[in-house]
RNA sequence: GCCCCCAUCGUCUAGAGGCCUAGGACGCAGGGUUCUCAUCCCUGUAACACGGGUUCGAAUCCCGUUGGGGGUGCCA
């Protein structure tokens, strides 16, 4: 039989990093097997379940490439199946109605525990019972005739073909009552795989506080939907080797779930960000530069009338450089505008000394009339410079790098220079020299 | 309280009795390359929670303790 995973979310307004990470497991064990990936949206709380909500959801699985097989299937809508499984439970006597903890209106359906210990076998943690005096009848409908999450949740599992349930493991308890209901039904018990939770710094469990856990955050701090993705996947599995940068395919191929960790995972940002890195140096050239373009129309700063070869000089740049693709238009202001910032620190160390000053006069003389102004004109103008001053090269070229760019570090000065144009880098080195001559003292 | 799950470097992990004086990665520190930063290369740093067993031999098996987490809803 074909394998069938799922992947029900409530639809809250935000995706979870844990929730998004039991999605990625539910996808690749599908895909790994041939099998199908099927999305649920337990939309049954109508107050949260906004569409907003719900497109929230299909953004994040969109952005993350996980594609599911069939329509997705909203639980609000399978409410009279549910109800009809009931009666049959009822008629049964495999369920009862009951005014025990009553909330007023009517009574509820309570579902009979069988009387005896439940076992199943979860392909992550091995085999999990619960015996008969620790698990107590539960409620399956609402006294305001509303079917309950263990219900629904089993009803539309079986409805929709599940054979592997990948969740939380959170829901290790339900689980032992999910398995009595799927016997009651006399249905086919799924295959159960319970994920370790994923906690925050302080090793406790993400909250809604925790802020930087929601899918959306991490792209919208400029990570890549496939560095995530992996680094999501090695948080709790690992192919057993030393592999840890793996494209799609191969974790496909190589994922199973006896290889995932049944202890709780901590974020790493950091190795995120070294991950995030190796995704963006190995991005094609031109998929790197639409990106970063898509960075400067995003935060206003792309012209129309941006020179191409320009642009595409600056974006080649950078590509070594960076750890976010937000990162691109914080590093390479100068690049584009006039008004650029000059960093406190970077100043202080290069720009405040006498001896930087006088040297930014001189190369500013020097470039002023250098023809052709090019990387390789600009270097030698330089070394020809330091050496008749008696310095090294390195007194000329740093307080230049933080004249021309505000930054301490950044690209090869000459090919900054050259790249800039002289034109630019006259009027920066006088604007500097200007704004810094009195205080360098 | 009761039930359940979990426990290797700071973090993610490899390890399914001898291959482990515990391997890799991130981070951090130092060095090399370079005009800087980043990349790249090299080196270093740091862990089997504790206590009992079992065994010729335990990070690996068993028991206990401690610590963390989950559940104990007419939430999902």
């Amino acid at each position: 039989m074909a394998i069938r995973t799922r992947f029900a979310p409530s639809p809250t307004g935000n995706v979870h990093i844990g929730n998004m990470r039991a999605a990625i497991y539910n996808w690749l064990y599908a895909r790994h097997h041939g099998g199908e990936f099927l999305v649920r949206l337990e939309d049954t709380d109508r107050a949260r379940s906004t569409p907003e909500a719900i497109q929230t959801v299909f953004d994040a699985m969109s952005w993350l490439g996980l594609e599911a097989d069939e329509e997705p299937v909203y639980q609000s809508t399978r409410q009279d199946a549910q109800l009809e499984t009931v009666r049959n439970l009822l008629e049964r006597g495999l369920a009862y109605e009951s005014d025990k903890g009553s909330e007023g209106q009517g009574n509820a359906i309570v579902f009979r525990m069988p009387g005896e210990a439940i076992t199943f076998h979860d392909e992550i943690k091995g085999d999990l019972t619960k015996s008969a005096e620790d698990m107590k009848d539960f409620v399956i409908v609402r006294s305001n005739g509303t079917p309950v999450f263990h219900l629904a949740n089993v009803q539309d599992d079986i409805a929709m073909g599940v054979t592997h349930v990948i969740r939380g493991d959170d829901h290790i308890e339900n689980t032992y009552r999910h398995v009595a209901l799927y016997r009651a039904l006399d249905a086919e018990v799924p295959r159960f795989a319970h994920l370790p939770m994923i906690v925050n710094r302080q090793g406790k469990p993400y909250s809604k506080r925790d802020g930087d856990a929601f899918v959306g955050d991490f792209r919208d701090q400029g990570m890549l939907p496939d560095a995530l993705f992996n680094y999501l996947v090695l948080l709790g599995w690992s192919p057993g080797d030393d592999r840890e940068v793996l494209t799609r395919d191969e974790l496909i191929g190589l994922f199973t779930l006896d290889r995932v960790k049944s202890s709780p995972a901590q974020m790493d940002i950091k190795k995120l960000e070294w991950m995030n890195g190796e995704y963006i140096r190995a991005m094609p050239e031109n998929t790197f530069r639409e990106a970063c373009r898509k960075q400067m129309v995003d935060h206003g700063l792309w012209r129309d009338d941006m020179d191409e070869t320009y642009f595409r000089q600056v974006v080649s740049l950078m590509q070594a450089r960076l750890k976010r693709i937000s990162e691109f238009v914080e590093v390479s202001t100068y690049f584009f505008s006039e008004e650029y910032d000059f960093d406190e620190k970077a100043v202080r160390k290069r720009l405040n000394k006498p001896d930087a000053i006088d040297g930014l006069r001189l190369l500013r003389e020097g470039y002023a009339t250098l023809e052709p102004f090019t990387e390789e004109s600009a270097e030698e103008a330089l070394r020809a410079l330091a050496e008749e001053s008696g310095g090294n090269t390195g007194s000329f070229v740093h307080p230049a790098r933080v004249a021309i760019s505000g930054l301490a570090g950044g690209p090869g000065l000459f090919e900054m220079l050259a790249l800039l144009g002289r034109e630019r880098v006259v009027q920066r080195l006088d604007r500097a020299i200007e704004r810094y001559r009195d205080t360098s003292s």
